[in-house]
DNA sequence: AATCTTTATCGTAATATTGCAATATTAAAC
DNA sequence: GTTTAATATTGCAATATTACGATAAAGATT
C-alpha cells in the first residue's frame, strides 16, 4: 500500500485536496508568497530567494506547475514564472464556503 | 535527508503550509465535509462514512487533529469530532487576503 | 465478570516525498 | 564554436505517508 485511493473520492474532493498538497510544504508557500511579493512574474531569481538547493527548489516548482498553482513561461534562457490565479481562486472560494457553512452551524458542541 | 527544512521558513508559512498539509488527502477532506455536513459534531459514524478500513480512518484523524482541524471529546465509549474553527478560519483568512493581493495585481504577464 | 462496541496503537509493506550532488540541456554572450 | 548562465533531469539516500491486519484499551451492555 502505501498510495492514495483517490478513486474513492469525488473529483471535488481529489481537487482541493491535491491543491492543498501542493502548499503543504513550507517551501512551496515561500514560493507562492515571494511570487505575489513581486510586481509581475519573475524570470530567474527564485533559487536565490530560497535557503534550498537549486535542484530542489526546481522540483518545488514543478510540483506547484503540476498542481497547477504558477505557471512557466520561457523566456530566453530564464524561465519567467508567475502564479495562477484560477487555482487559487478555487481555493479562496471553498474555504470562503466553508468559513459561511460553519458561521451558519456555530457549532453545537465541543 | 526527506525531512523538511521548516527551520529556514518563517512561523506563518510553516503554520500555513501544516494546515495545508493536513488538507493534503482526499479522504481527510471527505472528514471535513461530513463533519461540516452534519448538524452537530458526531460520535461514531465516521468510519463508516469513508471507503477506508477503521485503522486507516483513525490515522487520518489524528492528523487532523494534530494539525488542530477538528477537536474530539470522549463521549462514553465513542468519541464526538467537530470542525475547529479557528485554524479554517486561519486559512480563509490567509487565502481571503492572497485573493485580494493578486486582484490588485491583475497579473501583469504570463 | 464475560461480552460487545468503539476507537487507538502496533507492526509492517508499499509507495511517496524531500533534498542534494552530479550531470544534462538550452539559449545567450563572447 | 566555445564559454557562461539558468533551469531541468537523473540517481540516490533518508525519511514520511498511506493503508491495513492484528491486537489492545476502555467504557457500555448483558
Amino acid at each position: 500500500m502505501g498510495a492514495t485511493k483517490t478513486e474513492h473520492f469525488t473529483d471535488k474532493q481529489n481537487e482541493i485536496a491535491t491543491l492543498a498538497k501542493a502548499l503543504g510544504h513550507p517551501a512551496r508557500i515561500a514560493i507562492m508568497e515571494y511570487l505575489m511579493k513581486v510586481d509581475n512574474c519573475i524570470c530567474g531569481d527564485i533559487v536565490n530567494e530560497l535557503p534550498l538547493a537549486q535542484p530542489t527548489v526546481s522540483q518545488h516548482l514543478k510540483e506547484l506547475k503540476n498542481a497547477g498553482l504558477i505557471k512557466g513561461n520561457i523566456e530566453g534562457n530564464s524561465i519567467c514564472y508567475c502564479i495562477d490565479e484560477k487555482a487559487l481562486q478555487k481555493l479562496q472560494t471553498y474555504f470562503a464556503k466553508v468559513s459561511i457553512k460553519l458561521e451558519v452551524k456555530k457549532s453545537k458542541c465541543c
